[in-house]
DNA sequence: ATGTTCTTTTAGACATAGCTAAATCCGATT
DNA sequence: AATCGGATTTAGCTATGTCTAAAAGAACAT
């Protein structure tokens, strides 16, 4: 009975994602916050914004920002889905590195069928987590998400395996690579400098110093 | 030294496709020939030709429709190429069937970068024909096309393989699987019906008469 | 050779999504 | 409470690709 959903354009698929990624890291969704991060200029996102809210798919209010609604938000976890169920595939089926699956899936997330995309999850076995970690949004979109520790959350001197690392960066998931962190590994915590300073890991790689907000970017259980 | 070649849109690359295909069946790219393959007004074949040759991939002559540049050729020929390799990746490697790939290829062949292009050629072998037996052009936009037969050359009570069926109509693939007429079967053609009359085929789905002018796009050797 | 018909092009419009420049609003500082 | 500065929105423009209605050209038939 619900209004028939029409195709949402390339364009706003991709400002839904990024509404959602900044809504789950708590900050206001602003009109600069959102054009910073699709990469347009401020009057772009304000017209975009408005035309999210006639379609019904998020609360504007304005120069107050936007929310998702319910429904721009159930789109929002179609696209997610789409984009790593996608970098799952790369990654296992294709042999793509860690820094490489965000940009591809990113191309082709826009151009999955829902018919292809279930081939694609089942034959990978219905993952749940993407390499980067994140959860994929399973077919009734619901996200696994327990509550998550980073590395800053781990004892001095204790063990954790990464269980999650930032996506859309490749030069710093080719710089913790290099570190040995990567999902699925494990690391030592050696020590956190004081004055707030870098803290120290053990891995596969050896010891490394990485800053307290890089740490704080890595999930380990 | 050559001009860098810009990133042709979406449209331009399906429009580019199209007047190879029509190309190669020899006939002339009238406007209205363009409009009716690509499902839009002649208006817009017109104002599109007009683009592709300020872009220089047709010479267009007023009222006397295009032919396709070298740089033309050149850019169909990838297009050609993404779409074919896809179809190939999406039927052996996610097992689509012969009349599914077609319709998915269409929607990724844009978004395929030429990095992941590579890993699925090489991935999938090289390969040089797609499902529907259509040659795949190489990573130097080859084509391997010996001189072909379809299903009238062959003498009666002779016997073929099948090595092509025309892609792109779901129906028509169905058809054609249900009586045994895919690539790599094998058919021994019974009679010709006189006065242009339905060609008679033996398969192993047994017995069935089809129209000459479909037997004549079906390839065979 | 001329007129009629069919094809093609021109003219003018709309939707999407981006931009810059200018105006306006909000909130923080005094 | 007034003002100032930064964020936001409005105004107006561009490019792409589509459409319909109308004009113009090409080609065929008489």
């Amino acid at each position: 009975m619900g209004t028939q959903a029409p195709d949402l354009t390339v364009a706003v698929q991709d400002y839904l994602k990024a509404i959602y990624t900044l809504e789950s890291s708590r900050e206001r969704v602003t009109t600069s916050a959102l054009a910073s991060r699709m990469g347009v200029s401020a009057p772009s996102a304000t017209a975009m914004t408005k035309r999210l809210a006639e379609l019904g798919l998020v609360e504007r209010a304005p120069y107050r920002g936007v929310a998702l609604t319910d429904e721009g938000r159930r789109s929002a976890l179609e696209v997610l889905r789409h984009h790593r169920l996608l970098e799952r595939y790369l990654a296992d089926r294709l042999g793509l590195a860690l820094d490489e699956v965000h940009a591809e899936a990113e191309l082709l997330e826009h151009a999955l069928s829902e018919e292809l995309e279930a081939k694609i999850d089942a034959e990978l076995g219905y993952p749940t987590h993407d390499p980067h970690g994140d959860p994929i949004p399973d077919r009734e979109l619901q996200l696994s998400h327990g509550s998550e520790q980073t590395l800053i959350d781990v004892e001095p001197g204790g063990r954790a395996m990464i269980t999650r690392v930032p996506d859309g960066d490749p030069e710093l998931l080719r710089y913790l690579d290099g570190l040995g962190l990567v999902p699925g590994s494990d690391a030592v915590l050696v020590s956190f400098a004081p004055f707030g300073g870098p803290v120290t890991v053990r891995t596969d790689a050896g010891e490394h110093a990485i800053s307290r907000e890089l740490a704080d970017r890595i999930a380990a259980t």
